[in-house]
RNA sequence: GGGCGAGUGGCGGAAUGGUAUACGCGGUAGUCUCAAAAACUACUGGUCGCAAGGCCGUGAGGGUUCGACUCCCUCUUCGCCCACCA
């Protein structure tokens, strides 16, 4: 009998369907829609990974049944190119990262091509196809327009030897830099912004309309951490300045007796300028921020803090607070001033370390511990049944029970005002690297000058000029901020040579003075570009969207002309002569500019497609993109949602995450453990269905677990079993009773598992019945062979395509020959040859099974006693 | 410190209130073979027993129930994420 040989089968079909197109998407088809999207990968050097496999293969099965069901599975992949790991594996390997990613998509494609992965290639896309990054740029363009890009002095990782940024993740926990070892620090600098906190609510809101599993949600919504409280507003003695401060727990505002005031915070200099506490404040502020740099301080905990000297006048008992800087108070969060308690561990802890008031307002009912709470021996804090003392108006009031009077009461005295905070931070949207999207900004001298000129203009600026909003200051002189105009998108980026990480912790691009200096799009005169580029995360915000048409965003890849393109990434439109400065011809201009020119946006033309396959069915990925990923996609999502760009308010239907793959040694694979197992050698020695198989049978979907050679060997004969029987215990007469309850409990069984993503005892529930196959005496008919390899084509498509197509020549005539596939390989044609291809097993309907099948003619029955099994009985 | 999840044979795991250990791996014995591999067949939680059969058994303890891996309470171990969030 003829072996079981997938070298031979695999590539063969794997040409077929592509010449076919038979898993191309058809926009604006009458069949149901149905949206799966993996998360398109970052094309490594390092090659295809085996997790890459668990999570695609899991997602082509489910695509395959749904496309079997009828729908119009739209299954689509891309290339997320841009980013650090790409300029870093450039720079080490000495390739232009330009090439490298080339290269590496190629080496990538070929892996992704082999497994038989049902991917609509007719829709790739590739992030740092100017034809593509031009529309990140675009979607940039708009949140500058609203408001919601901006730019403020963020701290940011710096490491003094190197000379240059640095990511989080270079950062060892150490606070020492991963490359060069030496110690880093957190310097501020000017970076762009995106207001991600003007959506925090509408994020964690429309959780509610989203189906996600509950880790996914939990993880966002702690994410988002929302909190809500009061906002006390109150004046520092002697000085003109005010602090606003959060209080989560408003109850105890009596009890408040110190400010703490963040290191970072820049009122703190003006608090302690000119006095004797000036030098030992600022001092102890440098100390803290060094500190800071280091990772480990999070884990140290430990307060320090010194006094400035100033006090707040604290209206609702009438107190002056000492104002210290503390260590332990976060500027990012809040307003980095907070009022301090005796009720909080924090404050107590810092309060007794450097002997400052304390003053209880909140007492347990238990008399003993009560004493101690007042003698200041121990921190009493969020008890539900704390008894309060002050203020008059609730005393004797549980603690839990006076929140609601308590803020009201504060609102109407006009001690503060309710408020909430979110844990959420502004996204910092700009990197000091080479291989990203250029930011399409341009800053000019010559137009902020005259603005302020202009008297106009300069009311509208004392209304509206906010830095980082309106103008930039660069070496001391202030910018305006002019966005480039749509028509002159993308903004290249241009080749470089030389693209590591510049000695200033500028970006490279600004070494490039004939990329840099452009005409000013608004006045004509000499400007210059912003040369930070976009985070890796930029690209792939709205990838999912760009699959809808991309075909029309004309793809070619990133070819560099050294030569060229620095000419021709600087538009015509800005190399002509400086037009005359006028209000009037600025306003002109800015209208001009900034108008979207219908006819050329790829958005407003592909509206219908959009709409017809929005929102994204179901979304799997990695649990890692929880947080990041996928918050910040949603984000730019609403924002597109709300300019009128897409149809609705949330991008993806259904969230899923898978667990990771292991080594065999149960460590994460990893070049240095030397446990990394390569999917084209797992492919090369059992088949590309095997691996498969048995990536969807070795453990739940979403749970990490470790490889093991042995479990795949019992996957390759799982299928090599599937074709012996196939070829042998196949007949003309009917299936057996049992052998058919079998059956039907299969296609039961596998169809209800797919749909919930229990892969793995979906295929367990397939080998169960080869067991029953296998055992029967007499064998299946070739109707219900047909059958199970319906059910069994979304995890192994070669081999069931095979062996069913070999079915239907038997029928109609003579059966395939193995040199007569190799013709269909050749040909792409079946003419002149002595079989027919008949419709691929991949586009047949999926089975049905009979509830009356699936009772068994005999059935055992046990009898227990008192729950414990004393006895069966067989029953016909 | 907070959140989420998990603990079942030698191993990966199945079973979501009703015969615990499906399916796979590994192991033992056998068939085939000059031999090996492959394949096939049977067995494979522990324990007592010649056997029939009994007893024990899902991290530990308690509870609900005719009946609990499954539901509730207490504890414990491990994993992941976040972490001085006022």
């Amino acid at each position: 009998m003829e072996k079981y040989n997938p070298s031979s089968i695999e590539k063969k079909w794997q040409d077929v369907w592509e010449k076919q197109g038979l898993y191309k998407a058809k926009d604006f088809d009458a069949r149901k829609k149905f949206y799966t999207l993996i998360e398109f990968p970052y094309p490594s050097g390092a090659g295809l990974h085996v997790g890459h496999v668990r999570s695609w293969s899991a997602m082509d099965a489910y695509s395959r049944k749904k496309r079997m069901e009828g729908f119009n599975v739209l299954y689509p992949i891309g290339w997320d190119a841009f980013g650090l790991p790409a300029e870093n594996y450039a720079i080490k390997n000495k390739i232009h990262p330009s090439i490298a990613v080339e290269k590496n998509i190629e080496t990538f494609k070929r892996q992704v091509k082999s497994l038989g992965l049902s991917f609509d290639w007719s829709r790739e896309v590739n992030t740092t196809d100017p034809k593509y990054y031009k529309w990140t740029q675009w979607i940039f363009l708009k949140f500058f327009e609203k408001g919601l890009a901006f730019q403020a002095d963020v701290p940011v990782n710096w490491c003094p030897s190197c000379k240059t940024n640095l990511a989080d993740e270079e950062v060892q926990p150490d606070g020492t830099h991963e490359r060069c070892g030496n110690p880093t620090e957190k310097r501020m600098q000017k970076q762009w912004l995106l207001k991600i906190t003007a959506y925090a609510d509408k994020l964690l809101e429309d959780l509610k309309l989203v189906d996600y599993s509950n880790k996914i949600a939990v993880q966002q919504v702690n994410w988002i951490g929302k909190s809500e409280g009061v906002m006390f507003r109150y004046k520092v003695k002697d000085m003109n300045i005010h602090f606003e401060m959060f209080d989560t727990v408003p109850q105890t505002f009596m009890a408040q007796t110190f400010t703490v005031i963040a290191p970072e915070h820049p009122k703190v200099y003006e608090l302690v300028k000119g006095t004797e506490h000036e030098k030992p404040v600022m001092e102890f502020v440098e100390k803290i921020k060094q500190k800071k740099a280091r990772k480990k301080f999070d884990i140290e905990k430990e307060k320090e803090g010194i006094f400035t000297g100033r006090y707040t006048e604290y209206t609702p008992n009438g107190k002056l607070l000492p104002i210290w800087v503390a260590s332990f108070v976060i500027y990012e969060y809040g307003t980095g001033v907070v009022n301090a308690s005796v009720h909080d561990e924090r404050d107590f802890a810092f309060a007794k370390k450097y002997n400052l008031p304390l003053h209880p307002v909140m007492f347990p009912k238990d008399p003993e511990l009560a004493e101690k709470v007042k003698n200041l021996e121990v921190c009493y804090h969020h008890e539900p049944d704390g008894i309060l003392q002050e203020p008059e108006e609730f005393k004797g009031m549980r603690w839990q029970d006076a929140r609601g009077p308590i803020i009201k009461y504060i609102e109407q005295k006009g001690f503060g005002k309710r408020s909430s905070q979110f844990h959420l931070r502004d996204w910092v949207f700009s990197r000091q690297h080479y291989w990203g999207e250029p930011i399409p900004i341009i800053y000019c001298r010559k137009c902020w000058e005259f603005k302020v000129q202009s008297s106009r203009l300069a009311a509208k600026r004392a209304k509206f000029k906010v830095e980082g909003r309106d103008y930039r200051v660069i070496d001391g002189e202030e910018y305006a901020i002019v966005p480039v105009p749509e028509k002159d998108l993308p903004v290249e980026l241009p080749y470089l040579e030389q693209y590591e990480p510049s000695g200033t912790g500028e970006s490279p691009l600004a070494k490039v003075t004939e990329w840099v200096n452009v005409a000013c799009p608004e006045c004509g005169g000499a400007a210059r570009r912003e040369t930070d580029t976009m985070p890796n995360w930029a690209g792939s915000n709205w990838y999912f969207l760009a699959y809808l048409f991309a075909s029309k965003l004309d793809q070619k890849s990133l070819k560099f002309n050294p030569s060229a393109s620095l000419r021709s990434s600087t538009p015509r439109s800005l190399r002509r002569s400086s037009r005359g400065l006028s209000p009037e011809g600025l306003e002109e201009a800015r209208v001009q500019n900034s108008k979207l020119i219908k006819e050329d946006n790829i958005f407003e033309e592909n509206k219908d497609v959009i709409k017809y396959w929005m929102p994204v069915d179901i979304y799997q990925g990695g649990f890692e993109h929880t947080t990041l990923h996928l918050l910040y996609s949603r984000f730019v999502y609403k924002f597109l949602y709300d300019i009128g760009v897409v149809p609705t308010p949330e991008p993806y239907a259904k969230r899923r995450s898978h667990g990771i793959v292991l080594g065999p040694d149960g460590r994460k694979m990893s070049k240095s453990f030397g446990n990394v197992i390569n999917p084209d050698d797992i492919a090369g020695k059992f088949g590309a269905d095997t691996l498969r198989v048995y990536e969807m049978f070795m453990g739940p979907f979403d749970q990490t677990i470790a490889w093991s050679e042995e479990s795949v060997e019992g996957c390759f004969r799982f299928l090599k079993r599937v074709w012996q029987l196939s070829l042998t215990k196949v007949s003309d007469s009917k299936t057996s009773a049992q052998l058919l309850t079998s059956l039907h409990k299969a296609i039961k069984k596998v169809g209800e598992d797919l749909e919930n993503m229990k892969f793995n005892t979906a295929v367990a529930a397939m080998m169960e019945f080869i067991n029953s196959w296998q055992a029967d005496a007499q064998g299946l008919s070739k109707e219900d062979l047909e059958k199970f390899l319906l059910i069994l084509a979304p995890f192994a498509p070669h081999v069931t395509e095979e062996l069913w197509q070999r079915i239907k020549n038997n029928e109609s005539g003579p059966s395939i020959s193995s040199s007569g596939s190799r013709e269909i390989m050749n040909n792409g044609e079946n003419h002149n040859s002595s079989f027919i291809i008949h419709n691929s097993i991949h586009s047949r309907s999926w089975p049905s099974y009979d509830p009356n099948l699936l009772v068994e003619g005999e059935i055992t029955i046990a009898v227990q006693v008192n729950g414990k099994v004393r006895d069966s009985i067989n029953k016909s």
